[in-house]
RNA sequence: GGGCCUGUAGCUCAGUCGGUUAGAGCGCACGCCUGAUAAGCGUGAGGUCGCUAGUUCGAUUCUAGCCAGGCCCA
């Protein structure tokens, strides 16, 4: 006996009863040791989660799959890793301590004390670890908890340490200098990304036009235009656009050069005597002006000594605002700082770390940059550069903290040489197999435009670099190990040793230069987050302690990211680690998708409200559901991702999937049916039917197509298999079959002292019960397994309740269950084929009756079939039966047997008869009229004459038309055409009146709350009925079909007349006729 | 400017290794069924498969160009 299962599924209450069971019972680690032993590996290196919030929907779609084809693996007996990764070290950490702690800048963390501030990263990390750990357990994440790595470890870090010595060891790191923007107030450099997402406001500035002098030709000057003014101490260089248009004109007393669409910023210059007067003297192109030279508008300082000036060609240079000639500062901006690398333009650095002028910058030497605008304009009025001013409003970066404008500067990083490492890179890159395709070439495409990887950062909380630099020699060290860092050590290691590598411990630990040996500090920065990534192939499997476990796992077979920003991220810093390591690829398969977003395809946002946190969709919705939504979507696109689609979900897929289910267990409880296998064991008393052998096949099929999707990495085809069958066993087999499991026990037969289940159950209910039960277990045992990677709660709730409860010895958990094996003997083509051509012919036998305001419980004479195909008219003996129950037609025929499901017509086309004919017209049309319409069709069809009565007329003479034959109500589609025979004889009009009659009796019975074993007794009151003629039809009908409709609605007696007192009164509608009826029920214990 | 992706019904998306009249869900209209289904099923309306050329007997599918949207790089 299976615990009965309601209809009404609550799958969230689920859920959790089997989150609860797999923790009480221990399974998940019987998983996670069920291949340990296991000769085939696959290996899969997790890209690590940012341990820094909780989780998000978009977080459950990657682990999603993840989850989907680590089980997938395991249940095909791979042994596996199921290590999980947390992301620790980063800027992102420190931004979240920071406003927890209601820090502004760099001096609020230093006053707080560095160390203290990692300890809270640290924390903070852990905390979030915890949260996302359970978050992941909740979606049914099943991977060895205890065992998740951090990329805050020392293995991880000293690790990285090992890589960058490599790095060194071939002479690729390097210190250089980048531009970054800058808060003064606080005293530290931002990323790019903190004021790209949240750091520009709309301001207005005063804008100020400048003069050049060219230095080739007295009285002339290019025009530049700058919001900035501060960093025209800075400038190196001019640059225009070498293909626009500009002009040298005159304005009062001299000369000036600008671009050809700006002319009208002319007006209104100071010092340019009459502006009004002014006169273009030539026209030339950009290129034109490309190298020539110019004086500064600072030369005078000491930091711009021995700069030259010129003019340098850039294709970014707009028209929209300013002279189109743009004042170039290397140092001072991070376009300018490109282009100066570009043209190997000197950098002129003009500010400190807190937005004061350096020494060199003569009067504005120790000046603050927000202090200098105004004294800059009156300098340059001084020289006569300054050659007007403008308010300008504008977009401008601001610090996010503290709401300074932002500065850029020019700062030391360092670098790591990507000239010798590309074409390994490349090299590895083609070996690995991108999921989709087209993630091949966009990682080839960062890797040929890739720059130097820069690793360095200004911040506290992250991996050590492991470099001490010299500023005696200006040589650097890099230490490849903590061993190493001991033995170098000359200062600092004692109190180091017990610390995680981290600041502010490890910069107290000096080393000597190996070279002048003076005693060097480490360098302050921290790494680069993705160098914390990267090394995971390395560090998580034992790269440096045990090389031969290392082997065993290295590369992984598969590791999976969404695409945004990984191929110049994630995959890039692995593929440089271990192509400067092994040089290899590090992975063999990369499976990646899009992003997630709203439900209208919005991108989700915080700020906006329309982000879905993890825990609320899983409350609201339910995993399986959440995960369905996840693996039938095409990873390469966006998903649109909310409650509305949820529901659909669970509508289409998984509530019929549980309705199959608490039907069969409905029945097979009434019926006593049990398993004697984990296969169901009836097989061989079974007599499988065409639609039993059906299902089979079908269920083979998609067994076959399902594996095959998962080794192509192809998640969304294998789902829309799965919900394929789904509807096929939902909409053709249960529903074709419900009437088998209806019928009661096989009179006579049942003997009491059977020696084994299955023979009890086949002498009692017959063989075609046995099969009936035995494929419908099947296809849902098989179905849960299939389905248990995709979606483990509701696979393991019918697997639990159909396999383990009953049959001794069975796994006690779907997922640690085999994956089904296709067994090719069942599976038969044509038996789909065929099938597939019922479905088509029923689907227009419906469209044919529909038209014809013919309903399917009226029966019919006959179903005619038309054709083209040969091959699929051979099919029909098969699905025969199938037609006249499913159609409720009395006979199947072929159009040939019954002369066609058309008639052609024949008129006489006047057109082109007319002026032959002339007078005789209307004797032809006549004897157009009264030929044989079809023999006449037939001929103009084949012939070039046809012959009409007297007449000897041309296929172009007559108008040849099918239509349907009256009798029939017709149906098409191509090729293929079928038929209702539309009269009712009498004896159909009594089947018809019948099944009605049954069909609202058991509404009744429905509605008055009987059980489906209950038996009536039935009162039929006909004092309503007027017509005598009606009456006698009604009576023939019911008393003709009276042991029919009897078994049909479970009755022991009909009467005719008043129902007596207590029973159940009701009125049914036969033929239009109003019926009272009546029912007194004889309950049966339901079992 | 370069690279990549996307463009199929009102909406969200499948699909097509080139083949007759291209599918689903939602929404709409009508109906059926209800003894698994507070559900489901069917029928109908709704499509120049972004545009233009080319290859081909045949192109929504392959190729090229263009247009539009997106992502990345510069």
């Amino acid at each position: 006996m299976f615990s009965p299962v309601t209809p009404r599924v609550d799958f969230i209450a689920l859920e959790h009863e089997l989150l609860r069971w797999w923790d009480d019972a221990g399974i998940v680690g019987q998983y996670l040791r069920r291949n340990e032993a296991a000769e085939r590996r696959h290996s899969f290196i997790d890209g690590p989660i940012t341990a820094n919030n909780p989780m998000g929907v978009h977080h459950a779609w990657g682990r999603t799959y993840k989850d989907l084809f680590l089980r997938w693996r395991t249940m095909q007996g791979y042994r596996q890793r199921y290590q999980n990764g947390f992301d620790g070290q980063g800027l992102w950490v420190e931004v979240e301590v920071e406003k927890e702690k209601g820090f502004t800048s760099k001096r609020d963390i230093e006053a707080y004390g560095i160390g203290r501030f990692v300890e809270d990263c640290k924390e903070r990390v852990r905390k979030y670890a915890a949260i996302q750990t359970r978050q992941s357990q909740r979606l049914g994440y099943w991977m060895d908890w205890d065992d998740s790595y951090h990329t805050m470890s020392d293995e991880n870090n000293y690790t990285i340490w090992h890589f960058l010595k490599r790095c060194h060891e071939n002479g690729w790191l390097y210190r250089g200098t980048d531009s970054m923007p800058w808060c003064a107030r606080c005293g530290t450099g931002l990323s790019q990304h903190e004021i790209v997402t949240e750091g520009y406001q709309d301001v207005t500035h005063t804008a100020v036009y400048v003069r050049l002098p060219l230095t080739d030709a007295d009285g002339e000057s290019l025009l530049v235009w700058t919001t900035t003014p501060w960093t025209l101490t800075a400038n190196v260089a001019a640059a225009v656009h070498p293909e626009h248009r500009y002009v040298r004109a005159r304005v009062g007393g001299e000369v000036l050069y600008l671009g050809k669409e700006r002319l009208a910023v002319l007006a209104g210059g100071r010092g340019a005597g009459d502006s009004a007067k002014i006169e273009v003297l030539e026209e030339l192109p950009g290129s034109a002006l490309v190298g020539r030279t110019y004086r500064g508008p600072f030369d005078e300082l000491e930091a711009q000594r021995g700069v030259e000036h010129r003019v340098i060609p850039w294709t970014d240079v707009g028209e929209d605002e300013g002279t189109a000639i743009v004042h170039i500062a290397p140092g001072a901006g991070p376009e300018d700082f490109a282009l100066g690398k570009e043209h190997g333009l000197p950098v002129v650095a003009p500010l400190d770390e807190n937005g004061f002028y350096l020494d060199g910058f003569g009067w504005l030497t120790g000046q603050s940059v927000f202090d200098v605008r105004d004294r800059i304009f009156a300098d340059l009025t001084g020289k006569g550069c300054l050659f007007k001013t403008e308010e300008h409003q504008h977009r401008y970066p601001f610090c996010w903290r503290c709401n300074s404008e932002l500065v850029f500067r020019v700062v030391d990083e360092w670098f790591i040489s990507m000239d010798e490492l590309r074409h390994t890179m490349m090299e590895i890159t083609r070996n690995v197999q991108w999921i989709p395709p087209f993630g091949l070439e966009r990682e080839l495409d960062w890797l040929r435009n890739m720059h130097d990887w820069m690793i360095s950062k200004k911040r506290y909380w992250g991996l050590a670099l492991p470099i001490w630099a010299c500023d005696e020699c200006g040589g650097f060290e890099v230490i490849g190990s903590e061993h190493e860092l001991e033995e170098r050590a000359v200062e600092g290691w004692p109190e180091f040793a017990g610390h995680s590598p981290h600041r502010p411990w490890i910069d107290g630990v000096k080393v000597a230069c190996s070279s002048c040996g003076a005693k060097l500090s480490r360098i302050r920065d921290v790494g680069n987050p993705w160098l914390d990534a990267g090394i995971v192939p390395f560090s998580t499997i034992g790269y440096r302690g045990d090389r031969d476990h290392w082997r065993d796992w290295f590369p992984a077979d598969w590791i999976s990211e969404s695409f945004p920003g990984q191929f110049r991220n994630w995959f890039y810093s692995l593929l440089a680690m271990s192509a400067t390591l092994e040089q290899t690829e590090p992975f063999k398969a990369c499976f990646t998708y899009a992003l997630l977003r709203d439900e209208q395809g919005a991108e989700m946002h915080k700020s906006k409200g329309n982000a879905i946190w993890f825990e609320d969709a899983a409350d609201k919705m339910g995993v399986d559901v959440m995960r369905w939504m996840y693996v039938r979507h095409t990873p390469a696109n966006n998903l649109n991702f909310g409650y509305g689609p949820g529901d659909e979900v669970r509508r289409q897929f998984h509530i019929p999937i549980w309705n199959m289910y608490s039907f069969f267990v409905n029945y097979a409880n009434i019926d006593g049916w049990q398993p004697v296998s984990a296969e169901g064991g009836y097989a061989e008393a079974a007599e499988f039917t065409e639609l039993d052998r059906w299902i089979r096949s079908e269920l083979h099929q998609t067994i076959r197509a399902v594996t095959t999707a998962l080794e192509t990495w192809r998640p969304e085809t294998a789902a829309t298999v799965l919900e394929r069958f789904v509807d096929a066993l939902s909409n053709w087999y249960v529903r074709r079959s419900r009437r088998r499991f209806w019928r009661g026990q096989q009179e006579g037969h049942a003997t009491p002292d059977q020696a084994s289940v299955v023979d009890a159950f086949l002498a009692r209910y017959g063989a075609d019960k046995c099969a009936a039960y035995q494929t419908l277990y099947e296809c849902l045992t098989t179905l849960a397994k299939l389905l248990a990677p995709f979606n483990p709660f509701i696979s393991e709730a019918i697997y639990r309740n159909l396999v383990v409860v009953p049959v001794r010895g069975a796994p006690p958990s779907v997922h640690l269950c085999d994956w089904p094996q296709a067994d090719e003997a069942l599976i038969d083509e044509e038996l789909s084929a065929a099938t597939s051509l019922a479905m088509r012919l029923s689907r227009l036998g419906r469209s044919a009756r529909a038209g014809a305001n013919l309903r399917v419980r009226q029966p019919l004479a006959e179903l005619v079939v038309d054709l083209d195909s040969e091959r699929e008219q051979a099919r029909l003996p098969l699905i025969h039966a199938q037609l006249l129950d499913e159609l409720n037609v009395k006979e199947v025929r072929l159009a040939a047997e019954v002369g066609g499901l058309t008639a052609a017509t024949v008129k006489p086309n006047f057109r082109a008869l007319g002026p032959r004919f002339g007078r005789r017209m209307k004797e032809v049309a006549a004897a157009i009229a009264a030929a044989d319409a079809g023999a006449v069709a037939a001929q103009a069809e084949t012939r070039d004459t046809v012959q009409v009565g007297e007449f000897e007329l041309q296929p172009d003479d007559l108008v040849v038309e099918t239509a349907p034959r009256e009798a029939y109500a017709i149906a098409a589609e191509q090729g293929c055409q079928v038929g209702v025979l539309k009269e009712l004889t009498p004896e159909l009009r009594a089947e018809g009146m019948v099944r009605e009659a049954v069909h609202m009796i058991n509404n009744h019975r429905r509605e008055a709350g009987y059980s489906i074993v209950d038996k009536i007794e039935l009162f039929l009151n006909l004092f309503n009925v007027d017509d005598p003629e009606a009456l006698d039809d009604l009576r023939n009908a019911f008393d003709n079909r009276a042991d029919q409709i009897r078994s049909e609605i479970l009755a022991n007696e009909i009467h005719y007349g008043q129902a007596p007192e207590g029973a159940d009164l009701g009125e049914i509608t036969v033929a239009g006729h109003e019926i009272g009826i009546g029912t007194i029920r004889e309950q049966v214990e339901d079992q």
